[in-house]
DNA sequence: CGCCCCTTTGATATTAATCAAGAACTGTGG
DNA sequence: CCACAGTTCTTGATTAATATCAAAGGGGCG
């Protein structure tokens, strides 16, 4: 949809569908920056920063609506609070990236994968898009793998152990926890960093 | 200086000396998430998020200015534009935790740290506290570990294998960059992310 | 039915972590 | 000015986690 060092005049918020950001290096290695939902707003950025540091691409096919920076300015200018919403809606995002930084970092593979599973639960619950534990997760393991900074394969064994230990489901882009207790467990997860609750 | 979980109601601006901040996890592993150099505002989220998400630290002795919220609000009503400055900072923020999350998630270790001291070289640069290509960096092999997500074992040879290729020396906190172009070229570095230019 | 995309499996290679010392500094008090 | 105690850096040996390579299954769709 945007690529990086394009300069975008819109924003785009997704109705329906999963978009990703992500960068490729020079070994042509990909790493995503971060997976969006409906609801999300992921190029606020653009707002302020002339280029773009990444692209922004769909993972399924999905349903955008764009709203031109011209047109946010207008509504700024006219609910002045709007500006501290969306501010605060682009640090909610700069935590995020916070939060997969230790993963990156720090977290073995299993606790990594448990983890982003557990961010996007509670993300597609606030939006309402899960039935009880379960809900649409279509994301391949390609893709899981460049998002977690791990091979394909390592993805599929370690998505294999989680199953094993009877912690979820997922076959077909639909994902079940089946034991959210010892999920959140072995993600290590601290849902605060999503700020949902303030 | 600030801990995970704080409410703080001030940010500070650092007049000297290093910070950085981190989140530690349950397995007691820390993952520095930045590192913040004089001229910086490491804490501007609190502005619009309640609760610290991590904590903020010194490297070094350091020298701090303070600057209440309510302040911060009220030069924000004066002028305007300041809060469009302020917010840009916060989006800036953003990009380079995008630029390490890239470095953690797919770069080896050698050019995950050349890419670090690349970006540390250039933000000193531009706040004039470079001599040609020398700077200081006071940021002990711990640290540097906790900050590209390896050991400090492992940092230790990184750091002897970029001195062996004859990018850079470094000793007692004094970094060189003696190769600049191969440095750049091992780092695969691309100082987009960084914003400086807009 | 066949093709393409995605997932799975097995074998092997690499990178980096861990463990355990020892060396080199730094600052401190005598 | 020196002995020391505490950091920080360095080294070697070993282990563990994960990547890479290569190929084989499975399932949906035209």
């Amino acid at each position: 949809m945007i690529r990086e060092g394009d300069r975008p005049d819109q924003s785009c918020v997704i109705l329906e569908g999963w978009l990703c950001r992500y960068r490729i290096i020079a070994s042509g290695r990909r790493q995503i920056l971060s997976l969006h939902v409906p609801g999300d707003v992921p190029d606020l950025m653009g707002l302020h920063l002339a280029v773009m540091d990444h692209t922004l691409s769909a993972l399924t096919p999905a349903v955008i609506g764009c709203i031109p920076y011209r047109r946010i300015d207008e509504l700024i200018a006219t609910y002045p609070r709007l500006a501290a919403a969306l501010w605060r809606e682009t640090l909610i995002d700069a935590a995020q990236f916070r939060g997969w930084m230790v993963g990156l970092g720090r977290r073995e593979a299993l606790s990594r994968i448990a983890h982003l599973i557990c961010e996007m639960y509670l993300r597609m619950q606030v939006i309402g898009l899960t039935d009880g534990f379960s809900f649409r997760f279509p994301v391949k393991q390609v893709d899981l793998a460049d998002a977690t900074g791990l091979s394909d394969v390592h993805v599929n064994r370690t998505l294999q152990e989680l199953r094993r230990r009877g912690l979820l489901s997922l076959a077909k882009g639909d994902l079940t926890i089946l034991d959210w207790e010892q999920l959140k467990s072995v993600a290590d997860f601290d849902p605060q960093y999503l700020h949902l609750g303030d």
